[in-house]
DNA sequence: ATTGACTCTGTAGCTGCTATAGAGTTTATA
DNA sequence: TATAAACTCTATAGCAGCTACAGAGTCAAT
């Protein structure tokens, strides 16, 4: 399987599968005889994984520690799980900041006439340094 | 004010300050013989505006579109407005988003047991492409 | 034989900083 | 007055996670 049919199947873009084999998260595949790119089934699956792993949010370095895992013989469900709560963790506090930040932002807003005057609420809620 | 001056009162490390000026947001400010940057009420106003942009999520693109009202003699709060309502749009649309991350996440990892076990239920659901 | 589609490597760009290196300047102390 | 300490200067490279070139070579079909 060339590189075109791999991105086409992962919807993972050309440059990026080449990325990922850069920094180590693909093994390198053989090569034709030009210098192509020879892709196997395992290849696809590990990069469905690595993309899957994306969507939720797992940045490189975890999907990197997830790999290892998987490559290990016996997979460590308890290990997995350390870095999926670890995962949800962060996702949940982020979701708190920008709760928060919304809220703020809301109540500023909101104190805005929106017609056409020299003086904006908004922007002399930005000059201060008052939360 | 030199810059390690500013630095302190507006929690804005030095380096950002001198980023700030290359980009375009901050205005050059006068030298001293030696060649030392000093700064005015003015730019400690406007950073301090820039930082507290900043706190609130907007992007550097969106405080240049804000900072262009800032500098117009009449700020037109409308536009103003515009801009802070995109944000805030933009800001809920994360929050959505992330929450859904966290359902599909969290229901992925309530189904592993946490032992050490051969198989693992999160390893299985990232290999597949199903949501 | 030639066209077109594909792929190759290498490098630079994106956001919003942060962190060096190596030099020069200012201020405080001896 | 000398000198050390603290500060600042410019320029460049790095972070995440890609994406987008340029310029060259390869493969498949006509």
């Amino acid at each position: 399987m060339k590189i075109g049919v791999l991105s086409k199947h992962t919807d993972c873009k050309i440059e990026t599968i080449r990325y990922y084999e850069k920094i180590g998260l693909l093994f390198e595949p053989a090569r034709s005889e030009g210098g192509y790119r020879l892709y196997t089934e395992d290849h696809l699956k590990r990069l469905v994984f690595i993309r899957r792993s994306r969507e939720l949010g797992f940045t490189i370095e975890e999907i990197r520690a997830l790999l290892v895992l998987v490559d290990g013989k016996a997979v460590s469900c308890a290990d997995v799980n350390k870095i999926a709560l670890s995962h949800i963790n962060d996702i949940k506090q982020k979701i708190q900041d920008l709760k928060k930040l919304e809220k703020t932002l809301s109540r500023i807003a909101s104190q805005c006439s929106g017609k056409t005057v020299p003086e904006c609420p908004i922007i002399d809620a930005l000059f201060d340094t008052k939360k």
